[in-house]
DNA sequence: GCCGTTTTCGGCCCGACTGTTTTCAGTCG
């Protein structure tokens, strides 16, 4: 049984605790259910293997003691889990949707339930229309209409943006906000911030002057489609996309305490808040106290200084160990975005990019940047006008000549060249072998079951012409999953054979994600983080990546094209001079 | 249900907002 089940079924358990209530403390146990879901699903190793070696001990992970470490050997040997049978038989399972509902927790999905028979979103909704839910305790019209509305957002596509929107996006409102005079300082908070792949709602956090007149402003907006609330604090308004934005109006005395707070992420900030605690303090959004005293608030740094800790980037504030870190003196020194000296794949009008080899390489000497790599699709991707044998030679001839004429950057040769159904490359080694850097992918056929992808990825790696796993999981941010395989066989193979993972750094895709890339680096491995440019604009989707790869713990000598380019090839083909 | 420089019981993050609340429960971030 995979991490990824086990924590289903606990995170299940956690919700079914909420609503059932028939324990006494139920909300701590079900805090600890829910702790023991992260705990599970950000485990590099599989916990089965744990659970089956008899010299490991499972409630050594944090958060797992006897009682759930048995529930996992339970799982992992039954498949199932007799409590978890037990806390579903007494609620359908419909009702666990409706604590997806924005103000509706466990106490409201119970009352509906226990007096109205709801057993799920549906149900509440049909329940509201009929004016049924406004005569209940504590709910009236205004509560009954509000109940409707959420179920309207809780539909609308669960309301994730991608992180390239939101970035776009308030950059934007940024930069509106700074055209006014009583406007010192903006900064985005939340999970922007932390570079999370989906954004839920974008945190703005201002310092000004004049805070009725920023809050009138930044309404003016042409993009502000609706006015949630507009106070002394906190304006709230929904964009014309759909976007909900809060911009806090801070005072400058507590910044850093607000910055903390609202970067969250909520995990991260319950730690700090116990470690100020068991020191006798108390941390909130307005500073870190002994009783009245204010210890430190004016910055982050001031803040995390006064609880013992270095600063702590926000892409690493998740509570997976970066606190501990920080008090030790052992941060990693994170990637950054100027340290990236060339794009490993991208594509052009030869098969589906849409400008030529020559422009992309002018925008990247633009970039700075020492090396490309034009990486055209092969022939079995018919859709994006892959390249048969033919044109793919000729394809190396025009890049060469290209690499002849253009003087100060380095272009290489490449192709994505698919991995078929079986593992089988879709050009023959006697073409793979006239290219500098082979980059292989998967594009068709991701519904096998788990052990036919593993066999197939794990056949095309061994191809030694292969240097580069392109999109390793295949998965579209809200669209599509990543298809099932053997995540270890496979990076494990890729570190035997000496290829590297690409971090695709589109938007769409940030794949590998975060928590795979952490895989790789407790691994020893490395990246390459690409664009998977179709237009020169694409460049910039490096920034993504970059986050991304922060998000994974990289440091500069883990991303391989930080290299400048005679090292980066030393390091892709060590068998070559 | 977990956890321990307050160790085997008694805690478990903090504060704001909302509604109908005149003192608090539920929800949210």
């Amino acid at each position: 049984m995979e991490n990824r089940e086990i924590a289903a079924v606990f995170e299940e358990i956690a919700n079914l605790v909420k609503i059932n209530q028939d324990d006494p403390k139920w909300t701590f146990k079900s805090a600890a259910y829910d702790r023991a879901k992260r705990t599970i699903e950000s485990c590099p190793e599989s916990l089965e293997e744990i659970a089956r070696d008899p010299n490991r001990k499972l409630t050594d992970l944090p958060g797992i003691g006897p009682d759930l470490a048995g529930k996992i050997k339970e799982l992992v040997e039954t498949g199932k889990c007799q409590y978890h049978q037990e806390q579903l038989k007494k609620v359908p399972k419909g009702l666990l949707d409706l604590l997806n509902l924005q103000g509706v927790g466990p106490q409201k999905a119970r009352m509906f339930y226990k007096e109205l028979g709801v057993e799920s979103v549906d149900d509440l909704e049909k329940a509201a229309k009929a004016g049924r839910l406004r005569d209940l305790p504590k709910m009236d019209v205004k509560s009954e209409e509000n109940i409707l509305k959420a179920i309207e957002v809780y539909r609308r596509a669960a309301g994730r943006f991608l992180l390239s929107k939101a970035y776009e996006t308030a950059q934007d409102l940024i930069a509106f906000l700074k055209k006014l005079k009583a406007v010192d300082r903006v900064e985005p908070a939340g999970s922007l911030r932390r570079g999370r792949e989906t954004v839920g709602d974008l945190d703005l956090l201002v310092i000004g002057s004049d805070h009725a007149s920023i809050a009138e402003h930044f309404v003016e907006h042409p993009r502000v489609a609706q006015i949630l609330a507009k106070g002394e604090d906190k304006v709230s308004v929904k964009l014309d996309n759909d976007l909900q934005v809060d911009v806090r109006l801070l005072e400058p005395k507590s910044y850093g305490a607000a910055l903390m707070y609202f970067t969250g992420s909520k995990e991260h900030n319950v730690a700090l808040r116990d470690r100020a605690k068991k020191k006798g303090w108390k941390l909130s959004e307005y500073g870190l106290f002994e009783d009245q005293k204010v210890l430190a608030s004016r910055t982050e740094e001031e803040v995390y200084d006064k609880l013992g800790l270095l600063w702590i980037p926000p892409e690493l504030r998740e509570n997976l160990g970066e606190i501990e870190a920080a008090e030790k003196d052992e941060l990693p020194k994170l990637v950054e975005l100027r340290e990236i000296k060339g794009d490993l794949q991208m594509h052009t009008t030869a098969s589906d990019g849409q400008t030529s080899v020559e422009e992309m390489a002018a925008r990247a000497k633009q970039l700075g940047y020492e090396y490309i790599l034009i990486t055209d699709h092969s022939k079995a991707v018919t859709i994006a006008n892959g390249l048969d044998e033919k044109r793919a030679v000729e394809n190396i001839k025009r890049i060469h000549a290209a690499r002849k004429k253009i003087n100060g950057i380095e272009i290489w040769a490449g192709t994505e060249v698919d991995i078929l159904g079986d593992g089988k490359l879709d050009y023959p080694d006697s073409l793979l072998k006239q290219f500098d850097i082979v980059l292989a992918s998967i594009h068709s056929r991701m519904n096998q079951p788990a052990d036919e992808m593993t066999a197939r990825l794990l056949k095309a790696l061994d191809n030694p012409y292969v240097r580069i796993l392109g999109h390793p999981t295949g998965r579209h941010l809200l669209k599509r999953d990543p298809y099932p395989f053997d995540i270890e066989r496979v990076f494990e193979a890729a570190k035997r054979n000496g290829v590297i993972l690409e971090l695709n750094g589109n938007p769409e895709r940030l794949d590998l994600c975060d928590r795979h890339v952490k895989l790789v680096r407790d691994k020893g491995m490395k990246v390459i983080i690409s664009t998977d440019a179709h237009h020169p604009d694409h460049f910039d989707f490096m920034r993504y990546g970059v986050m991304t790869a922060r998000r994974g713990w990289m440091e500069k000598k883990d991303v391989l094209n930080t290299y400048p380019p005679a090292k980066l090839l030393k390091a892709l083909r060590p068998l070559l001079k």
